[in-house]
DNA sequence: GTCTATATTTTGATAGAC
DNA sequence: GTCTATCAAAATATAGAC
């Protein structure tokens, strides 16, 4: 394949991703890929099967992406505990990478595995089991509590997938009611441009607190900083707020952006 | 409106729901939905206006379901906790009475908020500042840490919609790989039949440690029974894992059922 | 490899009989 | 209120020129 071919190609991958978060299996159009592409709709067959080969293969890309991830920082030796905080930067950096992820994540649940094949099943399989260990390593250590781990691969997930996926729905929210000046909502607007990290923050210390074993003290542990998603230094989006009881935190004043 | 029209119309609502958490908006038949319904496609287009807004009225019901629920947990006269454990439930109850709303939440969010219409939305924030005001009143009584209740919004609603949602994928999973006999993921199968009421003491007793101030030993006090959702009791589907530190629960022992 | 042009099916929606 | 019949637009996919 010449160097121009790969590149129609991955302008299609990354078109196709874009249409398939926004509007789901059904809702996208071959003929919108295709203009967003730049490129004609012929040569989204040449490349690809059809749209749910295509569409199988951006999933699959989605979920082998943070299978190896995860797969990485359960061979890291490190505390349990830190695997659960590098995991969860792990799945806002794949979300950095590929901002199309999320949705449909979400989409895929809803859509009941319809388009589910054997590789695909394979690949969610790899990053449910890498979820999986992460927390029975830390049982057999003895520093989380008992708990199924298959409620808490959800417990883990659900969060981070819904909050980064809503993001359009709250910038929605925000254009609407910032200027229609209901100070209730301001709230839930100010959670859009500089949501993220404070959710990351704000998510590493809940899952610490389901975890911990009794005795551990998970509360009194601030989660430890990790490098940023594109090399910038992760500078605390918000003071974590384990660590300040009683001073309710002004959300205002969290700085660092959002992902595109 | 005659009983027959209502009936009509109520068969076709039904039919729709049903469609929209299978397939979504855009891969929503109206053709299959008047084959669902057991009646004519033009009925559809007699009893509502277009697709959009049977559509739209589906999603309305179900926020101005919740936010009615929810309100009503507010002005109860009972513990901080003792609430939110009631609205855990109403939701899992919510997921008994409509089985798509689940589905049909999680697309919602994927979607972006592109049918969302004003009604919509003024449904959507009543639903979110009842959740709001649960978390608020906890934390305005000291009972519950200092943290930002709009991730505290993501924290306690995206599990049980995530795992609600994944039932039919769960039950995909289950179907090859019960078969192929791989024993790591029976594990997973068996979160299918005996999962939500096992999924839910999981989820109270979750929420309730990343809830609690500090102090407040959350981890020592075990979700009160409540009522179940169609009268019959609740049987507590495990004992408490938090309840039960150190002897792992076998999930097998499980025996109450997962929602239709 | 990339395009234009087109075949075929399915879609949302309506007209009009009863 | 409920149906049959049908339109016009949009969908996926392909044929064939270059």
């Amino acid at each position: 394949m010449t160097r121009n071919a790969a590149r129609s190609r991955h302008a299609i991958f990354a078109a196709a991703a874009a249409e398939f978060a926004a509007s789901g299996f059904a809702g996208a159009s071959v003929d919108r890929i295709a203009e967003r592409a730049g490129l004609n709709k012929a040569m989204i067959y040449y490349h690809f099967t059809d749209k749910a080969a295509l569409y199988r293969e951006i999933v699959c890309d989605i979920f082998h992406g943070l299978a190896d991830r995860v797969d990485r920082i359960a061979e890291l030796t490190i505390a349990p505990t830190e695997k659960i905080d590098a995991a969860v930067d792990t799945f806002a950096a794949m979300a950095a990478a590929r901002p199309y992820f999320p949705a449909m994540m979400a989409r895929e649940i809803a859509e009941g595995g319809v388009h589910l094949d054997d590789q695909m099943i394979g690949a969610l399989i790899r990053l449910f089991r890498g979820v999986l260990r992460l927390f029975e390593e830390g049982q057999a250590k003895g520093v989380f509590r008992p708990f199924d781990p298959v409620f808490m691969y959800f417990t883990f997930i659900a969060p981070l997938i819904f909050f980064m996926a809503s993001r359009p729905v709250r910038l929605l929210l925000q254009e609407r009611f910032v200027a229609g000046g209901e100070p209730d909502l301001a709230r839930l607007a100010a959670s859009v441009p500089a949501g993220l990290d404070a959710m990351l923050a704000h998510h590493k210390t809940a899952v610490r607190l389901v975890l911990a074993a009794a005795g551990t003290a998970a509360d009194r542990s601030r989660p430890r900083k990790r490098p940023a998603l594109k090399g910038r230094a992760a500078k605390p989006a918000v003071r974590s707020v384990a660590a300040a009881p009683g001073a309710r935190q002004s959300r205002k004043t969290a700085r660092s952006g959002d992902h595109a």
